[in-house]
DNA sequence: TTTCTAAACGAAAACGTTTTCGAAAATAAC
DNA sequence: GTTATTTTCGAAAACGTTTTCGTTTAGAAA
């Protein structure tokens, strides 16, 4: 069994009160019986109970994470991110993954404020329309900053990218290097990215003159490999002339170039495709695919920066300002991508 | 603040011990008051304070996870595993990430242990070469049980793949499809995975009457995409004939194939290249890549399974008897492997 | 009636810490 | 010498549970 202070305090002779306070350092103790404190701690090697201290102090140094998906390359990145800089401060993460699935979100919320996290970081599934059990969370005086699929309706603090303007910038190059008619395979109805980068879309070729087509705009469900394939088929098979495809996701963009690999359609020749994401797969597929680099591990770093302030406000009592923190993205150049030259 | 057993008690005028006692289904407490205090406990939406639970009770319901590298498509796959099945026995998971280093494992190690989590699910990092801190744990009667890179050294619960022979599958179909000449890029010296993966392919020559040339395996360090590519054009002029590759991980085989499509040098037509992980992306890199399937999800919910039964039997004071689960992988033949027709 | 059994409840200890507050001892000031 | 101040320590409460064990009451058995 573990040693106690109680036990250290009999080997010694004095209080359980002298010994904790030695250990933490108190101003009152002689720097005699400190140092024999110390020296006998050690030898016992004393670890403190995390729980008597939890239970104590009311707070557990632990957050709590939810994502959508574990086995995803950007979400894998912020894990690191949130992990990484977590330890840093010596938080320690537990990790629930609600595979998109709103009732799992919510059930996995309440378990992290019933196991009585010091806070906790989220992604929205994509299956969630509701947010109360959110503004819950927010109502119980738990810290909660929400990343990349963020809730906008949630007042809380907020670490994203700009999905609007980096989808802008995206399609704003395929239109660069010559494109005429560009379709968009997008995400889901519901998370704000997809309706952003939509957005985006649409904004860029407005700003350039070129008319906006829905029927050129495909809805993606799973946003897999497999949807990638399928709807680059149809999208030969109901349009002709389409010479650029800006795709919500690189793992769908991977999808569509395969297919037209497939059709022996070429890529960049025939069609441009921008990606989404920079998954590590992009510079690996052939052609490697131009796309949109997210900067997963910073977000993850940078989430828990901000929850780590308010964290930090709660405990003092201070009053804390939601923070909204977006970060940069960059378009990448590769291979799928190409100027149209004139003839 | 949370409502506590103490405050239900005053409102209906009933002992702490039988608030307790009514919500934990005990026998001695009157149908009647149980229904009172069932309701109160409800409308005042009791919900048991975790840390005094886990001071009294002495487990957490939580255990540590510690993996050499989280953005990793097996190791996200174990993850994920690992974290669906402990949520089905209520448990949850704490992750670290070793980096490969020694010194990170030893750390975290440490730190799970002073935060008292009721077991540890470990995966070695390649920088590990003693075990000393493994056998602390053991000897604190923690319960741990090792994934996939594990310390055959140490005696524990272990869950694996029988690499050796996964690796033999590989090589022995590489000759069956005619290759004379295989080479061979192993994972660093330390981890058991490349030794035994390095066996195996040895192995398979030996008894297939290929003779064994050690000129012909290479050791990586970083077991990268650019190790792959720089592996893969050392390869070419170093020998001539070489007519097909056995690669340690898919990511590093991804890597040579890069490298010689570079090259023009065909795959599989000049040369036949089998990876081993079976991540998603060899299902989508040209040619799609010859692999071995790692049961990534089953080995985590497998590993979470022993580390239970551990758990259990350690709370009941039972004896138990250390386990060792071994997972069966496959061969998946794509594009990458073509059988030689004979001239 | 008395004695025994069972049902229902509560007091209290325990888990191991942190922190307040008061007391004692030692030193300084007068 | 007395008084004031500082230094050093420990008692004790508190955090919120769980669980043992004893007590009370009612009813059954004698």
């Amino acid at each position: 069994m573990p040693t106690t202070l109680k036990e250290i305090a009999e080997k010694i002779n004095v209080s359980v009160s002298t010994v904790s306070k030695a250990l933490k350092d108190y101003a009152d103790v002689n720097p005699e019986t400190k140092k024999l404190i110390l020296k006998t701690a050690k030898e016992m090697n004393y670890k403190p109970n995390s729980f008597a201290v939890n239970l104590r102090t009311k707070e557990s140094k632990t957050i709590g994470l939810i994502v959508p998906e574990i086995v995803h390359h950007f979400f894998s990145s912020v894990i690191k991110g949130i992990i990484a800089q977590a330890e840093k401060k010596g938080y320690l993460v537990i990790i629930l993954q609600s595979n998109e699935s709103y009732e799992l979100e919510k059930k996995q919320l309440e378990l992290l404020q019933n196991k009585r996290v010091d806070g906790i970081l989220v992604s929205i599934a994509n299956g969630t329309s509701k947010f109360d059990h959110f503004k819950e969370v927010i109502d119980n005086d738990t810290p909660l900053v929400m990343f990349d699929k963020i809730a906008k309706i949630i007042d809380c603090s907020k670490v994203i990218i700009d999905d609007r303007k980096a989808a802008y910038e995206a399609t704003k190059y395929l239109i660069e290097i010559g494109c005429k008619k560009i379709a968009h395979f997008r995400g889901p109805l519901l998370p704000q990215n997809s309706i952003d980068r939509f957005l985006g879309y649409k904004k860029a070729l407005e700003d350039f003159n070129i008319p906006y087509d829905s029927k050129l705009v495909y809805v993606l469900n799973d946003v897999s490999f497999e949807e990638g394939k399928y709807y680059a088929k149809k999208l030969v098979e109901e349009h002709k002339n389409v010479d650029g495809i800006f795709v919500n996701t690189d793992l769908v963009a991977i999808g569509a170039i395969t297919a037209f690999n497939e059709m022996n359609i070429k890529v960049p020749e025939d069609i441009s495709i921008v990606g989404f994401s920079n998954w590590f797969m992009s510079t690996v597929v052939s052609p490697s695919l131009t796309t949109i680099n997210q900067p997963g591990f910073k977000m993850g770093k940078e989430a828990f920066k901000v929850l780590y302030k308010e964290i930090k406000a709660k405990k003092k009592n201070e009053e804390f300002r939601y923070k909204k923190v977006v970060l940069d993205t960059d378009l990448i150049v590769r291979n799928s991508t190409k100027p149209i030259l004139k003839s």
